[in-house]
DNA sequence: TTTTAGCACTCGCTTATTGTGAGTGCCAAG
DNA sequence: CTTGGCACTCACAATAAGCGAGTGCTAAAA
């Protein structure tokens, strides 16, 4: 039997293996042997003494044998060990940081664009999956709003928020206004809401749309009804969505190189929706997040492990951004880089002062 | 040696033969032999006469042998033949029809929408990847500028053109303007250009700004820069493209179920370039355009086979929409699906008049 | 008590061997 | 011109053999 350490449930000894263990697995994805630890693990035991520890590993559920005669795996709660208290964090190479704050900074300031180029650079700089969820912020600032007539009693409302967030509806009428009426309609709302949180604004829109709902003046019954009519229509960036990048690398993992695999994986990131749970349950962490394998809760992600950090705009955590890849993941590498892009990230989307 | 019929070069019994061969094939996908179709062909003939006939349409480089002693398989050639003068194109069920004509019409009238349905709804009716190019408008008319002041000189610039379609850019200017005299600005700029091609509009704004540089006041020297600065700076949805739908179903064809080769593909996908070359050869073609695997010109689409069609607005044709799935594809299904999602998508986005 | 050498045993892979069957080409008779 | 017959080919599946990496156990050494 082996001698425990009180707390870890580990002697050092064991745990020193096993780390050799998982490093060996995830540098080569193959089993690893009792003959290979010997070698390699820097400790000078026998093969034989080593697989005298590695069935106490197996028996307390650290490792499992594919089969009767291959090496030892880390199962889910080797990694989770691995992980949580094994892992020496690799600090970034001076010239990795470089390359992902050239990534983050040199593109136009324009929000979106750059959750796009972070999601590309997790995914090129890792080899695997980016994924970056859209901002949802709580305080949305009403910035300008402007009406144009189409035909057909159709009205384009263009909303512009925050610092140049630009959003655009199709409103359907019961009459047809022209220019001139739409610019004041337009002028009434931007002097009463601009600066204004929108959330705000659509409370007050409704309790005056009830409140005075006779005694108000044409113009400004027109104005509110027709305000409110934009945050009716669900515009079609709304529904809390993600940008992914690089989907086609995880087809270059071995583990993963099985079409039917591959095929529902790839449905998963389509469907968005359980993707999207996952990520965010990851908002509330403050810092990296890992869920290993079947940790995730999603059938689909039971031989991956997603990687995740928040990122914020202000004081206000506003997304979650990571990467997904297989288990057997370079962990020491890739949990500096997703924190430090979210740091990055959320650098670059802050107000410069 | 085989009678051959002047023109065609196969006598009527070689292209009866021929026709059962290729729609067998594509039914089961297994290459196929002369009792088989001594059995399905319709023609009362033993496998031996049948044989006879085959070995004159391998010679002729219609079929071939993957190897000695397995059947036959369509060539490049003989899918060719077979879709330009033995297929008869199966007009649709009218079920088919109203769902092709629902999924079009019901979605909301915002043009990109529009194209991402009739991309989704391809992939789903054919199980094949559902492609549409971006309109591309010879004729853009400039509807309405709205300049917004941002932090740090920058400026948020939205653009209205055609019938409601929005774009937005942030220009970087050298020094900051207040929000008045943006107004002013955009108002000039629309009072000047509003209902005008937009590539004239810039033709004029270069030869305006060059010829008046001196004898300019500031409000329009300021106008001027600035709407050329709009036309410079790339829109972010700039860059010909398209929309994809449904890149996952091909992982459910047999043929194409080889992780490498669909790593390949997908990675062609995404780069966009090749695709689109592709379809962009198709906007002059009238009518259904078919390439057979190699045809295409492209390495990546050697067993793919893309049915394409152009749709217009008004009566400029102005982009290309189609299927791309394996060679074996039903042909007589997915060419009066293509033509009439085309004819009903340029319905759809005409002007109601 | 811990470590280690030795040994028998397992079991997944690779390679070779052998059928099997679908399909072909050719020939000679109908 | 068509067809039955026949020898032949060749991918594919099934079976067997050998290899090798790895294991568990035991008994001796440290």
């Amino acid at each position: 039997m082996i001698r425990n350490t009180a707390e870890t449930g580990l002697n050092e000894r064991a745990q020193h293996l096993l780390k050799a263990l998982v490093e060996h697995y995830i540098r080569d994805g193959e089993p690893v042997g009792s003959r290979t630890l010997s070698r390699d693990s820097g400790l000078d035991l026998s093969p034989a003494s080593i697989r005298n520890v590695m069935s106490d590993l197996e028996e307390l559920g650290f490792i499992a044998a594919p089969h009767t005669s291959a090496g030892r795996v880390p199962t889910v709660k080797g990694y989770r060990f691995f992980v949580d208290t094994l892992l020496a964090v690799k600090p970034l190479e001076q010239q990795e940081v470089r390359l992902i704050q050239q990534q983050l900074a040199s593109n136009d300031p324009n929000p979106h664009a750059l959750l796009s180029s972070a999601s590309s650079m997790l995914s090129a700089i890792t080899h695997m999956t980016g994924v970056v969820t859209l901002p949802r912020r709580e305080h949305i600032a009403w910035r300008h709003i402007e009406f144009l007539p189409l035909s057909d009693n159709r009205v384009l409302a263009i909303l512009v928020v925050n610092e140049g967030e630009v959003q655009n509806r199709i409103l359907h009428l019961d009459r047809s206004y022209d220019s001139i009426a739409l610019q004041q309609i337009g002028n009434y709302l931007n002097t009463h809401f601009a600066g204004k949180d929108i959330h705000r604004v659509r409370a007050e829109l409704l309790s005056e749309l009830r409140r005075t709902r006779e005694s108000m003046n044409n113009l400004m019954m027109a104005a509110i009804t027709m305000a409110e009519k934009v945050f009716a229509t669900r515009g079609q960036e709304s529904g809390r969505s993600y940008v992914m990048a690089g989907e086609t690398n995880l087809m270059e993992w071995a583990e993963l190189s099985d079409v039917e695999k591959l095929r529902r994986l790839f449905e998963a990131f389509n469907q968005q929706r359980d993707i999207l749970h996952l990520l965010d349950k990851c908002i509330v962490a403050d810092g990296v997040q890992i869920f290993i394998g079947e940790e995730s809760g999603y059938r689909v992600l039971d031989e991956c492990s997603v990687v995740t950090a928040p990122y914020s705009v202000g004081d206000e955590v506003v997304g979650v951004l990571g990467v997904i890849g297989p288990t057997r993941m370079a962990y020491e590498r890739v949990i500096p880089i997703v924190d430090l892009t979210a740091k990055l990230l959320s650098a670059a989307l802050n107000p410069r002062k």
